[in-house]
DNA sequence: TTATCTATTGACAAATAGTCTATAGCATGT
DNA sequence: ACATGCTATAGACTATTTGTCAATAGATAA
């Protein structure tokens, strides 16, 4: 029956990590949905277990919060399919999310850090 | 009258954070719950806006999931305070929780570089 | 015409995170 | 004695985020 392979895996971290890589997509140039979707791969992403709704959530999410925009591109070639591209609120959204992710990259540079002293100390005064 | 200054900011990462930073903690020894949740400063945490009840809560979960023990201390200084250690599963979970804090560091770092290189082209072909 | 691939959407369920309030012992000041 | 505040923990309830499933639909290949 193969039920769409994906899913049925344990959850992991997604959204919270969807939308800014999204974005660096869209700054980088205009696609559509599917596109993005299968661009996610390079970010790290399971294309296998990644339901491809959770993107198309994310990029209307986005919309909504002008972050994006979008249109339906008539290339008569295939289905329809909603064409995205960045506003310059979402260049500035994605300012911040870039401030925020070097931040927590600190963050969990500080949390290894504090396990491997405690996993190989060298000193013990 | 002054409502408990916490909350009334803006949603934020906590929890995806907070266990393995408990984790850490307790790694390095046992601890009581209050003083985990003084230590999270240390992890980046607004210690401000950081709602004690998601530490406790956080602490009953890892406790259920046997990656932690706790005991009540009997010191009769003070209120009642329950002592926590990091059991062996615990270790194990924590070394899986430092591994996959080794992804996400490399997703981020990917994703930084993907969006600096747009940012800041040196070449175009 | 049936199956398959591209493409998008919507409804719903589960998990996670956040807020607020309650409890309770002890310490300090008045 | 009493109010206030700090340490310490717990519970209920809400909101938000994620994950799953199923539906739709055009195009193309068998």
């Amino acid at each position: 029956m193969t039920p769409r392979g994906r899913g049925r895996g344990r959850r992991k971290r997604v959204m919270s990590f969807l939308q800014p890589c999204l974005l660096v997509m869209l700054h980088q140039g205009e696609a559509h949905g599917y596109s993005l979707l299968n661009g996610l791969g390079k970010f790290g992403f399971n294309l296998d277990r990644l339901d491809p709704s959770l993107v198309y959530r994310a990029l209307r999410e986005m919309e909504a919060a002008d972050l994006v925009a979008s249109e339906w591109a008539d290339e008569s070639l295939g289905p329809q399919r909603r064409v995205y591209c960045i506003t310059d609120e979402g260049e500035q959204a994605l300012t911040q999310w870039v401030a925020d992710l070097h931040r927590t990259r600190q963050d969990i540079d500080h949390l290894l850090a504090a396990y491997e002293k405690v996993t190989h100390p060298e000193y013990k005064e």
